[in-house]
DNA sequence: GTTGAGCGTT
């Protein structure tokens, strides 16, 4: 049981970042600071986790006291195989706060650094020369955070509980719902001029590209896409559009094991 | 139960 980020960051203000990747999702705290802590004073090690899942994220970040027992550390721990896995250690660059980051080290304002900021700006380029924004090209697991960081929280990512059905979602699935609404849509027409071009009677092209080739073999659909589910009769206790009713709740009782 | 380039919390 590791303090570490049970109660925020501690102090920055004298403390070198170390970034720690290529960690496994199974490595805490508690595994890297007896290993950390043997090259210098480690001051406190917090590891990114999934709000989601609250799984490691696969890097940590360990503080140092001293720049030299932070550099030497870097150099020591920086391939070691931690957990059958090699570990990359190097100085952290970017801040929580987006502060500058000199070495791992915080580079808070500096008195001087105010008179050295020159008034007067010859090029855009003297400010922005920090711009090392390197191809984040990631494999992907691209839309594990970003999406959730970015987008997802300023929507909700929780709220979803009510309907995370793409069919039902959106609305219009198909034309075995969207046809017969749009009778009676006859006064909200006025918009309905809105994809003339993909008005009912033309269905997508892209479905019904493979219509012998579809999901179902021969047999009857996984599903039940039967002709009378199609028709609005479900003979089968299931959802209206065909999906069993356990989307948000498959298992009250799945969190009790540690996995 | 999976995943593997990256940069962080009360």
């Amino acid at each position: 049981m590791s303090h570490f980020g049970r109660s925020g960051p501690p102090d920055i203000s004298d403390t070198y970042s170390l970034l720690v990747l290529n960690i496994t999702f199974r490595t805490t705290a508690d595994d890297l600071f007896p290993l950390f802590h043997k090259y210098g004073d480690v001051v406190d090690i917090f590891i990114p986790k999934d709000r989601r899942t609250g799984d490691s994220r696969g890097f940590a970040f360990v503080r140092y006291k001293y720049a030299d027992e932070a550099q030497k550390a870097v150099e020591r721990l920086d391939g070691r195989v931690v957990d059958g896995r090699e570990i990359t250690v190097q100085f952290a660059k970017y801040g929580p706060n987006a502060e500058r980051i000199h070495k791992g080290r915080i580079v808070e304002s500096d008195p001087r650094s105010k008179r050295s900021r020159s008034p007067r700006r010859r090029h855009r380029d003297d400010d922005y020369k920090e711009k090392d924004y390197r191809r984040r090209s990631r494999s992907r697991s691209y839309d594990r955070y970003e999406r959730d960081r970015y987008r997802g929280r300023d929507k909700d990512y929780r709220r979803r509980s009510r309907s995370a059905s793409p069919d039902k979602g959106r609305g219009r699935g198909r034309y075995d719902d969207d046809d017969r609404p749009i009778r009676s849509r006859s006064r909200s027409r006025s918009r309905s001029v809105e994809s003339p071009p993909r008005a009912r009677g033309s269905p997508s092209p892209r479905r019904s590209r493979s219509p012998r080739k579809s999901a179902s073999p021969r047999k009857k659909s996984p599903r039940g896409e039967s002709p009378e589910t199609r028709n609005g009769h479900s003979p089968t206790p299931v959802s209206p559009r065909g999906r069993p009713y356990a989307s948000r709740s498959p298992s009250p009782r799945k969190s009790d094991g540690d996995a």
